[in-house]
RNA sequence: UCCCCAAUAGCUCAGCUGGUAGAGCAAAUGACUGUUAAUCAUUGGGUCGCUGGUUCGAGUCCAGCUUGGGGAGCCA
């Protein structure tokens, strides 16, 4: 069997040379001489052209070739006498691997809505816009990784299933192997006996890996996790899933002010790996989607994130005289009209908020001298609002017990993570990225169910 | 979970003040010497989301439900 070429490969170094390739037909156009079947094996935004001449042996099957066939084509590369592509492949051999009935295959030679194709999630993925996104999302969790190698950070799986609940993160998915089909063991009570479950406690899956990965952080100084996180919400927006990834840096000895400035750091170093990888796939979204995709990818990439504290953010919004829904009121969360305001009219960047009030942010985030906030950090991006949540933590024993006490968790559960303040505690911080909404922003897809294969949604676990 | 909008052929849609179903694309068949989501001709294709109601008569009006979309909340 010949080795197989990857579209991606092609160049016009080639030219003139036997290739083989393999993959699914996007067009096939006959006419009475010769077929063009349009090629794609999902390493580029753009097929190749082939020329199946009738004096091919098999012709007669060869033409009856259809949309989402699988083909291999062994021919010769050459100049493209046609408008639209540089080369083309003159096939000497063409092999049938798969047939594509016309009657049944739901991909036509025209535009999809995004609603149909998530429909058939298993088969969008072989059109050119999925094609571009996977691509694209590809290359972002690539940079993930090394941004984060290149800095000397160690990468940690932490656990999936957990018992704790970090606080505030929402709501939790259960994980038993007691039968719901069968009479539940009760204890005294009357309640649930978890110790007949299979860890003898009740578990979930996990929300957040940043508590397991503070510790690492206290042991490794620089870390980071990328894993899959779930969230019990009945969230039904454009920009959540039940099922995600989080990108979770943890960093010893480091303050809220580095903390931004690591962040900053590495959206602009993500945005700009997209950008030097995907011309072609940026080009498409940017066609398809939205017009100003690329000039706003390089803007983000060049422009300086604005820090500003929660209460300057007051400040400006107040006296923003916007006809806003809500009342801004120092002490209040901001809202999402607000966030948009910030950073899409007032500044035009992305801006870091920092310096939340106490009482609208996790028991964790450490408390800052004024004694009414805390080293809280959320960066804000046009179009999307938030797309990162960080915080300095608390590393003051006592002030964390009585962060504890004053919101009502009970101390025992979080033994080990007092530890970490217990022995050795240093200044340390870290932030959450969801995954997702970063390949969504540089995707310029408005749905967050279109990056991500097989998306988990209220009421849909399908595929 | 709340607010708003929508659901008609495989896909995208039209269908007026209620009178019994249409187009383009796709598919199948044929034609075509270079096409680019090719072109031309022919053919087949519908429980008008579901349930009930109003009416002589409902795709059309009303109610409930289901599904999808947009926005909000929760957040990443």
């Amino acid at each position: 069997m010949s080795q197989r070429t990857r579209l991606a490969a092609l160049s016009s170094a080639l030219v003139g040379q036997e290739i083989c390739l393999r993959g699914w037909l996007r067009t096939v156009r006959n006419s009475k001489k010769f077929s063009f079947l349009n090629l794609n094996d999902g390493s580029t935004q753009s097929g190749i052209q082939i020329i199946a001449d009738a004096e091919l042996p098999d012709y007669e099957e060869i033409a009856k070739l259809t949309t989402g066939s699988a083909v291999e084509v062994i021919g010769q590369l050459v100049e493209s006498p046609g408008k639209g592509q540089a080369f083309e492949v003159q096939a000497q051999q063409i092999r049938i691997y798969g047939r594509s009935p016309g009657e049944d295959y739901p991909l036509q030679k025209k535009g999809h809505t995004l609603e149909f194709l998530r429909e058939i999630a298993h088969l969008r993925l072989r059109t050119n816009t999925f094609g571009a996104v996977f691509r694209i999302r590809n290359t972002l969790a690539d940079a993930v990784h090394r941004f984060f190698q290149e800095r000397g950070f160690l990468y940690i799986h932490t656990p999936i299933i957990t018992a704790s609940d970090t606080e505030g993160a929402g709501a939790l998915f259960q994980v038993t192997t007691l039968s719901l089909d069968q009479r539940l063991p009760l204890t005294a009570q009357g309640k649930p006996d978890y110790s007949a479950d299979f860890f003898g406690r009740p578990v979930f899956l996990t929300v957040s890996g940043q508590l397991n990965v503070e510790a690492f952080a206290c042991s490794f100084g620089d870390v980071y996790t990328f894993g899959p996180t779930f969230r019990a919400e009945n969230s039904n927006t454009s920009r959540h899933l039940a099922e995600f990834w989080m990108i979770e840096p943890e960093v010893a000895f480091c303050e809220l002010s580095d903390l931004v400035q690591l962040a900053a750091d590495f959206l602009k170093f993500l945005l700009s790996s997209c950008l030097e990888r995907h011309s072609e796939d940026l080009a498409f979204l940017q066609k398809m989607y939205d017009p100003e995709l690329c000039a706003t990818l390089e803007h983000i990439v060049s422009s300086e994130f604005q820090t500003v504290s929660y209460t300057e953010a007051v400040d400006i919004l107040q006296q923003s005289e916007q006809p806003f829904e809500f009342a801004v009121e120092w002490g209040a969360d901001l809202q999402s009209e607000h966030e948009r305001y910030l950073t899409e009219q007032h500044y035009g960047c992305p801006v870091v908020l920092i310096d939340y009030p106490r009482d609208i942010k996790s028991f964790y985030m450490k408390q800052n001298p004024d004694d009414r906030t805390v080293a809280a950090m959320d960066v804000l991006f046009p179009r999307i609002g938030e797309i990162i949540g960080g915080s300095q933590r608390e590393d003051n024993l006592e002030q964390l017990q009585k962060r504890l006490r004053e919101l009502d968790l009970p101390e025992e559960e979080y033994g080990w993570y007092l530890d970490l303040r217990r022995y050795g505690s240093v200044p340390h911080s870290g932030f959450g990225l969801g995954f997702e909404r970063i390949v969504q922003f540089v995707t310029g897809m408005k749905n967050i169910r279109d990056v991500i294969p097989f998306p988990r949604v209220p009421g849909h676990a399908d595929f």
